[in-house]
Order: structure tokens, then C-alpha cells, then sequence
RNA sequence: GGACCCGUAGUGUAGCGGCCUAACACGCCGGCCUGUCACGCCGGAGAUCGCGGGUUCGAACCCCGUCGGGUCCGCCA
């Protein structure tokens, strides 16, 4: 019997039940405890005069303190008239306790279990087995375990198969940075814990098992963010045989079934859209748009060289832009708020922001200077201006002129209040560059947007030499509220075109013999053609849960810092296990710097 | 590696140069209470204001450093 399930269809029936004392209402003679465990609450009833035995019941829950553990017998009876709850499941009865056990007293908390009491992220991690009690994180967890339960179901019913791939595997160089697990046996080698399985999965393609699918834990040495942790789960899916809407209208299906099957909340739009990367940088300024809401940023092209004004026509000329959004009703905006969202441009890298707010007493603006009323139209007709408007215009580079405005479009939207929390809204982000240019010390060199094995657009294969930065991957984001939850792409299967894409990205035959040589070697030996997806599961269960941290869907989470605060990870070994490793530590030898500073303090 | 925010009883917050002998709520301890449900009432304990240094007649409050947590950039799909 457990404490949510108890109705007035049980009235009269002897019960026993166990949990945690959430509440305790003492009336000196009678006293209330709600009675807590994973289902749910139950009201219990101490009434020392109902019985002898009930007295004895009253003294041990006299003792009873929040969080301790219960043992309760009694009969569930009806509430007395009038003093239902109506917010509780069990709301129309309680049980009137004959006999009580404490199985287990509690220290007071380091903070109480109630959703409406929060403490700090550390405290929290720390005494996570409490912080796990508190009903929304108990929530969280079922809900992930749900979805987990729903996306293995939806595979398999679609013929998928679940394969373990290796935790213990190699170091390549691509990617993020490796978290190294040193070789025993090997002195001075190491495994490498998995960024994502892959290789596995595309050798399981070459294995012939066609479809595949794996909820699989993935590794990354790098720093955390609130929708990053060093250690997330994928769902990892690879077949054969298929293209670009193959993999989409799978995943696709599965999305608006599970966002069904998980939640209220309502879908955008079906099927999802597409736009393309080019499309989602020109009008959201970022490769994962939030599509709640509409807000598009809009580039003025030649209408920024209209009038005098300095600002826009350097931007120009320096080879950027001007790139402006409208903020619907904000032209009333005081000095004082036009002034903070300059200075949230600022801090985002823009040297200010244009205002143009559209009073009904007219456009009130710092262009009105530097051009004609006439061109000044143009302009705010370009934007879609109507009268209440706000619109705010960066002129710089491209990238820079993106940058802020992506955020600055989310921070007005949440200001605004244009988002609905009831809505999801996804997209397809598709036809994305195979490669990208970085610097690297100095040194500018090619880099796989998606990963190494992306394949690309048909008969693009000659432009890699040509034009590389041209190239088209058949590549495919799907992203949620303006987070990537998922990408995927259709593979490379030809050993001398993978080749190829290896030394475009700058890698040595030697390296590509020694890092790839086994995936070369497979796709020999009649690799079909595949592709595939892998979708961040803490981060589809955090917008399913509405979370604003993947932290809150995750049961035992790491700070910030990569530690863990509950085990306290990571920490020292013995000497013994050093040497048996063949390791000795070597840590990096304090600044002069710093030891300046303190003897200068 | 960098920027910003936070750090005051167990928890969450207020106080932001002298009205502080540090306040409030919840929790904790004691007492009262037979219909509460974030019960109510009365009383009590509990804080070297993260730590170190400085400025000042005087610092929780200002400055510098440092530690811890968070958000972000870099990094990372």
C-alpha cells in the first residue's frame, strides 16, 4: 500500500503504510501527519482517545519530527464533511492510526523538503539524496525515466536494436578533449571513455546490423555549462540503407509521440519545419533559432548607406552590416531602459546600439540627423515598423551583428512575455557547410562542423578541392526551443573519399593510418551506405520537465567546476595504485605571479 | 584562461559606513491547543555577517586579495 493510491473506494479497509513524515499538525490531542513516499501524500490521524491502543500511537507520533521514517497501521475512513482536500488524490479519506513504528528517526534537514524551499546548488548536490525527496525533482526523475522508457519502446517496435558499444575505447583527435583512463597492463598508454560511440555505430552499419540504436553515455573533458555536464546521454541511432528524410521522419514521428505521451504541452507546428543554415543565421543570428516567437532579425543591405550616418556606413564598408530587430510595443521605452539594453549589447561584443523608437508622435531616433524623413521611411518600412515599435539596429561584422542580436531577440521575447511555456516549438536546421575555417595558432585550417564522417550533397565531391567552404553537408540539426537537442547526418561509405575529407582536415597519412586506419579499413569490405542521429536526452528531458538546467533531470549531477559534491570526485589515489599504473604526478608549479601578490598583498 | 552575479543563524532573505546589542520567515527546542492540511498561539536557543588584509575614530556595509557556488565567453555539438 502505498501513499497515493488510497480513495474513498478503501474507506473501511485496514491499511498499512510506510514513508516520510512531511508535515506534522499538532493539536496537542490530536495530530496530523502527512505521510510521504514516491506516489504520493496521505493524511494520517492520531486521536489518543479513540482507542488504548491509538494512545500508544499518539505518544510515538508525539515524537515523530519531519523526515522521520513510519510505519503506520490503521483504517482508512472518510474525511469528516467539509474537511476534504480537494488539491490531494487522497483527499477524501485519511487514515486513522492504530499503531505507529519509527523506523528510522532523521537529523533535521539542511533544508526542508518542500518544492516552494530552495537552497543553493551546492548544498543541494551535496545532500542530493534530500534534494531528490523534494516532489519536482522526484518529478524530473520518473519523467526521464518515462521518455527513456518510450524511446526504447518507439525503436524497438520499429525494429531497432540495442547494442552496448565500449566505454573503455581509443583517443582521437578530433572533437572535444578525451577523458583518459590509464592501461595497467600498457605502461604509459590509455583507453579513452567515448564522446560519442560513433565509430561503433557506423561499424555496426558495416556489421550489417541495419539498425540500431543505443541510450548511451557519452564523455567530454570540457567545461561545463548549465545544459552541459562532462558526462550526457545520447540517444544514438545509425541505419543503412537510407537518406536525409529516412532518419527525420523517424525521429520527427518519435518527438511528437513522446512530447504527447510526456506532457500538455502543445506542438508549433507539424510537421516541423526545415530552414536552412543560411536562413536561421540571416533571420534568427544563431544556428539553433527559437521559433515561439517571431521577431525576426532583418538586415538593411543598401538601405544602411541612406543619409549621413557614420556608424552605418563604416560598418559597410569594413565588409559587415546593419542588422536590426523590432521590439513590438516598446517604443515607450525610458532612457534609462534604452541605456540597459545598450549596455547588454556592449557586453556581448557590440560597440552600441541604434534606437529607433516609433512614437505616435513619430520616429524618435539618432538616424533622424543623419537622413531625410523620406529615407528614414524606407528604412522602417524595410523593418516591418509599425507605430509603438522599438526597433534597435547593430552595425558591425556579420558574426558580431548575430551574436547580439540572437540574445538580444530571446531577452525581449522573455520580456515581452511572447513565450508560452506550453508550447514546444522545433525545427529541422538543415543544409549546413561540411566544413568551417578556424584559426589555430596563428595557422588557419579546415574543421568538420558536424564530425569527420559527414557525408555531402551529391555530386559536390569535386568541390572539395576547388571550393571546400562550398560544400553542402547532408547534415541535420533538430533543435527545440532554440536549443540543439539533435543532430545527425548521411555518412561517409567510400574508404577513398573519407580519406580525403582526413587530409582536408589537415591530418597526415600517417595519423589517418594510425587514428581512422580501422574505419578506412571497414568501409572496404562493402560499408552500405548509412547515416544517422544522436539526440541529448538531459536536454530533451529538461524542456520536457520545463527545467532551466540540465542539472534539475539528472540525478546526480556535477558542479560547475566537474566535481562532484556529493561523492566528493574527483579525488587522490594511494601511491600503490599510482605505481601499479606505471603514473607519477606532476602538477603545474605555481605562478611567480601569484606568489608576487601575496608577498606584495 | 577571462567577464559578471551571489556568499549574513540549519534554510531562504532584509540590512549596504554609526540608528546592529544584526532583523524577518521557515526550520529547531519547550509549552498550550480535538479537524488541521505551508495549522494556530506563547516562549526560547541559534550568526566570530565565507576567509585574509586594508581604508576609517568606527566596517556585515567601502577597497584589495582569496576561497566557494552560479551564469556566460573561450572550449564543446
Amino acid at each position: 500500500m502505498t501513499c497515493g493510491e488510497l480513495t474513498a473506494a478503501n474507506i473501511g479497509e485496514s491499511v498499512i503504510l510506510t514513508g516520510w513524515v512531511g508535515h506534522r499538525r499538532d493539536h496537542g490531542k490530536l495530530i496530523f501527519i502527512d505521510l510521504r513516499d514516491r506516489y504520493g501524500l496521505t493524511q494520517v490521524v492520531i486521536d489518543p482517545e479513540r482507542s488504548p491502543e491509538s494512545a500508544e500511537a499518539h505518544a510515538i507520533a508525539n515524537e515523530a519530527r519531519l523526515e522521520y521514517v513510519l510505519r503506520v497501521e490503521g483504517v482508512v475512513v472518510r474525511r469528516l464533511p467539509g474537511k476534504e482536500n480537494p488539491a490531494l488524490s487522497t483527499g477524501e479519506i485519511e487514515v486513522e492510526a492504530q499503531h505507529i513504528d519509527i523506523l528510522n528517526p532523521a537529523k533535521t534537514t539542511p533544508f526542508l523538503i518542500a518544492d516552494h524551499v530552495t537552497a543553493e546548488e551546492a548544498t543541494r548536490l551535496r545532500y542530493r539524496y534530500l534534494d531528490l525527496r523534494r516532489d519536482t525533482m522526484r518529478k524530473n526523475i520518473v519523467l526521464r525515466h518515462r521518455a527513456v522508457k518510450f524511446i526504447r519502446d518507439y525503436m524497438d517496435e520499429r525494429g531497432f536494436v540495442e547494442v552496448e558499444t565500449p566505454i573503455l575505447t581509443k583517443s582521437t583527435p578530433e572533437g572535444a578533449r578525451d577523458y583518459l583512463v590509464p592501461s595497467r597492463t600498457y605502461p604509459g598508454e590509455f583507453y579513452a571513455l567515448p564522446q560519442a560511440p560513433q565509430q561503433f555505430k557506423q561499424l555496426l552499419m558495416v556489421a550489417g546490423l541495419d539498425r540500431y540504436f543505443q541510450i548511451a553515455r557519452c564523455f567530454r573533458d570540457e567545461d561545463l555549462r548549465s545544459d552541459r555536464q562532462p558526462e550526457f546521454t545520447q540517444l544514438d541511432v545509425e541505419m543503412s540503407f537510407v537518406d536525409e528524410q529516412d532518419v527525420m521522419g523517424l525521429i520527427e514521428g518519435m518527438l511528437i509521440d513522446l512530447i504527447h505521451a510526456t506532457t500538455t504541452k502543445r506542438i508549433k507546428q507539424i510537421p516541423f519545419p526545415h530552414i536552412s543554415y543560411d536562413e536561421a543565421m540571416r533571420s534568427y543570428g544563431i544556428d539553433r533559432p527559437d521559433m515561439r516567437f517571431g521577431m525576426l532579425l532583418v538586415e538593411l543591405g543598401d538601405l544602411a548607406r541612406l543619409g549621413t550616418f557614420k556608424v552605418f556606413h563604416d560598418a559597410i564598408d569594413n565588409g559587415g552590416m546593419v542588422k536590426g530587430i523590432r521590439a513590438p510595443g516598446l517604443a515607450s521605452s525610458t532612457r534609462k531602459e534604452l541605456d540597459a539594453l545598450t549596455e547588454f549589447a556592449k557586453s556581448l561584443g557590440a560597440k552600441g546600439l541604434v534606437t529607433l523608437a516609433l512614437t505616435p508622435e513619430g520616429p524618435r531616433s539618432p538616424l533622424a540627423r543623419f537622413m531625410s524623413e523620406d529615407e528614414l521611411r524606407q528604412i522602417i518600412t524595410k523593418m516591418g515598423g509599425e507605430t509603438g515599435d522599438l526597433i534597435l539596429f547593430v552595425a558591425d561584422s556579420a558574426k558580431v551583428c548575430n551574436d547580439v542580436l540572437w540574445r538580444l531577440r530571446i531577452k525581449l521575447a522573455e520580456q515581452l512575455k511572447l513565450i508560452d511555456p506550453d508550447e514546444m516549438s522545433l525545427c529541422w536546421v538543415v543544409d549546413f557547410p561540411l566544413l568551417e575555417e578556424i584559426e589555430e595558432n596563428g595557422v588557419t585550417r579546415y574543421h568538420a562542423t558536424h564530425n569527420p564522417f559527414s557525408g555531402m550533397q551529391p555530386g559536390q565531391e569535386a568541390m572539395l578541392e576547388s571550393e571546400p567552404l562550398k560544400v553542402i553537408a547532408r547534415q541535420y540539426d533538430i533543435v527545440c526551443n532554440g536549443y540543439e537537442i539533435g543532430g545527425g547526418s548521411i555518412r561517409i561509405n567510400k574508404a577513398d573519399l573519407q580519406r580525403q575529407i582526413f587530409r582536408l582536415l589537415g591530418l597526415s597519412e600517417e595519423q589517418i593510418d594510425e587514428q581512422f586506419g580501422h574505419m578506412l579499413e571497414a568501409f572496404e569490405y562493402g560499408a552500405p551506405p548509412h547515416g544517422g542521429i544522436a539526440l541529448g536526452i538531459d536536454r530533451l528531458v529538461m524542456l520536457l520537465a520545463d527545467g532551466e538546467t540540465i542539472r534539475d533531470v539528472t540525478a546526480f549531477p556535477k558542479m560547475q567546476t566537474g566535481q562532484d559534491a556529493l561523492m566528493r570526485a574527483p579525488s587522490p589515489v594511494t601511491e600503490e595504485q599510482l605505481r601499479e599504473l606505471s603514473l607519477a604526478i606532476r602538477l603545474p608549479e605555481k605562478t611567480e605571479q601569484t606568489e608576487q601578490k601575496k608577498a606584495g598583498g
